[in-house]
DNA sequence: TTGGAAAGTCAACAAGGCTGACTTAAACTT
DNA sequence: AAGTTTAAGTCAGCCTTGTTGACTTTCCAA
């Protein structure tokens, strides 16, 4: 018994992993493996006095900077109003720029200064630093599964902002 | 250009996986996965006016039936106090049973009722039905990389956890 | 028999979700 | 030109779920 109920032991190679028992433990590593992915950047966050709210937005500002407000409420999934309350602290503080659009002046569009940059970078570099770890222990062959299996259990509508995210985003 | 940054893009086949884009990419795909994988139990839940928290506590009480509450603390990673409030609604409302240690009177060894146990099927049901989804899609190859990545992603401690769930837990 | 662990409770607070109502400005439609 | 819709922002209030701190009760074990 080397690796008790571990991804080692498949016998027919096929629907054994659809059997309740290995859907569980897919659940269970999905809540603890999030909270890892969640640890490190939650201990920078508190430093600074922000939450992961904060951290998402500048993620996807940082990735898609000059986005609108609607566009990342889309991305998010939350309600304007508790976009806006995190935004309003990051502009308050300097990290992140609120523009007005050239072609349609309704819309605002948002950049991260130099010093949202920086704790953009900051947090990103502890997440990715888990994420690589965990990528070279498993092996490039585990990470093309682990992808595979993450974009099959989103929501359709959320995959496809996933998917928008790919390619190069902006146009402004 | 037919899957533009998916996993079937790797040239080397080692190192690749590792760029800061890759890595992002992994991010964000642990992000709008876990999304969805809370999605369908967040909607039943609603039904009966519980949050993720009870889920939580229902299906690792399920998982190992005459769990203490320090044990359960552990697992779930809150405070006493935190974990008590769901805990009291789950009793109150006949979910949950809580028994008096017969060798330490002072811990109590928590079970679901059969109520209890209902609704964390008809929760866990959705959950799997969703994984057992993503795992077809993503074929038996990918799920073992899944389970691989996710397993490194977790903190040493959670993983303990982890592995302690995969043998049968119980003995009171 | 006493120290400390396990459990539970009360109070207060914060983050970050939510709804509903309403304003302003700009763009679009008719 | 007038009316409608859209994007953004704001105010107020609510809920869940996390936190600290202080305190009690129970009871095991040295």
């Amino acid at each position: 018994m080397a690796e008790p109920g571990t991804a080692s032991s498949q016998r027919g190679e096929s629907l054994l992993f659809l059997t309740d028992e290995q859907l569980r433990k897919g659940i269970e590593a999905m809540f603890f493996a999030y909270r890892g992915f969640t640890a490190d950047p939650d201990r920078i966050l508190e430093k600074y006095g922000y939450g992961r709210a904060h951290h998402r937005a500048l993620h996807f500002i940082h990735r898609a900077p000059g986005t609108t407000v609607n566009n990342l409420l889309a991305i998010l999934g939350v309600t304007k109003q508790s976009l806006n309350r995190v935004l309003r602290g990051l502009i308050a503080d300097g990290l992140v720029e609120s523009k007005v659009g050239k072609r349609d002046k309704r819309e605002r569009h948002l950049y991260l200064t130099v010093i949202g940059e920086a704790l953009e970078q900051e947090l990103s570099d502890a997440q990715r630093a888990r994420m690589r770890e965990a990528y070279k222990i498993a092996g490039p062959e585990a990470v093309i599964g682990f992808r595979q299996v993450l974009e099959a259990m989103m929501d359709p509508e959320m995959h496809r902002h996933f998917t928008a995210l790919k390619e190069g985003a902006n146009d402004r």
